[in-house]
DNA sequence: ACGAGGGCACATGGTGATAC
DNA sequence: GTATCACCATGTGCCCTCGT
């Protein structure tokens, strides 16, 4: 049985019929190959990005200087933090959105954030003590030392994808946020390959990260890490996916439609991994 | 012997109330 | 505005069994 293609559209996407799941296929031309895929993850993730305008857009987080952040910073303030740096403009002032480029005040960061005033006052006064986020009059600029939006001359920088980070805020909690953030300094920028040396060219010296490394270095019990690897969905997406070989289980890659430290889109092996539907 | 995953007691986060 | 508290819901660490 299998998959069948049916009828071809001008634009070169074809549609199909999984006979085995039952699931609406697509097939999508990509750079001269096709990317078969499910059409529900294909609406799901159409859905997740028809409200940012054109190109999605994304900010940015230094991969050196946020491990002061994250050395200084409980787990869920990382967590908030990553979340509110979404909302910067081009200058790192923050904003009300996309569309509504006023800027915020305290009570609207505290709505942004969902939080009740005693842990708003107790996170937002940890961000203004350690010169993460300045106080201009009424209005508040986030470090551009640590995070920023457009073009900069940094080289270990990731990019964090504003709509698709915005709606895994409302999938996770701060803390699970706090985790990913612990992360990010150590995304290899080819393969998106979580690993202790992110900045290595050849592929065969990369040294990934297992489960045991992540639960050192983001301070938590591996069963923990393992709970978050399982969890962490962003609707039909995980956060996290796994590489096993031999039936061991070495090896962690983040989500490149969340975070991706090259320019453009993510490549197609990338992009397979993260859409591909599982057999049943 | 080992890793995946279950169970459970304890820890933690967020809240509103209260006092200052 | 901040500090502290008790409360509840949820998360976490640790120990366990199970299957390989």
């Amino acid at each position: 049985m299998g998959i069948t293609f049916t009828n071809e559209l001008p634009n070169g996407i074809k549609r199909g019929y999984d006979y085995d799941t039952g699931e609406k296929m697509i097939s999508i031309p990509d750079n001269g190959e096709f990317l078969i895929t499910s059409r529900k993850k294909v609406n799901a993730y159409k859905d997740l990005i028809k409200n940012s305008r054109e190109q999605p857009s994304y900010t940015c987080s230094n991969m050196d200087s946020i491990k002061e952040v994250i050395r200084t910073l409980e787990e869920k303030h990382c967590g908030y933090l990553l979340y509110l740096q979404c909302f910067m403009d081009f200058g790192g002032l923050l904003i009300k959105g996309s569309k509504y480029k006023d800027p915020m005040n305290k009570n609207d960061i505290q709505k942004v954030l969902g939080l009740g005033r005693t842990t708003f006052s107790y996170f937002f006064n940890t961000m203004i003590k350690n010169d993460i986020i300045h106080l201009e009059g009424e209005h508040f600029r986030v470090n551009a030392k640590y995070h920023w939006k457009g073009d900069s001359n940094v080289t270990n920088l990731i990019r964090s994808y504003t709509t698709t980070l915005k709606e895994l805020y409302k999938s996770v909690n701060a803390k699970d946020l706090g985790f990913i953030y612990k992360l990010l300094p150590y995304v290899h920028k080819e393969t998106n390959f979580l690993c202790e040396n992110p900045i290595e060219k050849n592929p065969l010296l990369i040294r990934p990260l297992n489960k045991k490394n992540i639960a050192r270095i983001v301070g938590v019990d591996e069963k923990t890490v393992y709970r978050k690897l399982l969890k962490l969905k962003l609707s039909d997406m995980y956060v996290f996916g796994e590489v096993s070989k031999g039936g061991v289980n070495n090896a962690y890659m983040i989500n490149p439609f969340i975070f991706y430290r090259k320019g453009g889109k993510p490549d197609k092996t990338l992009k397979t991994i993260f859409l591909f539907n599982p057999q049943k």
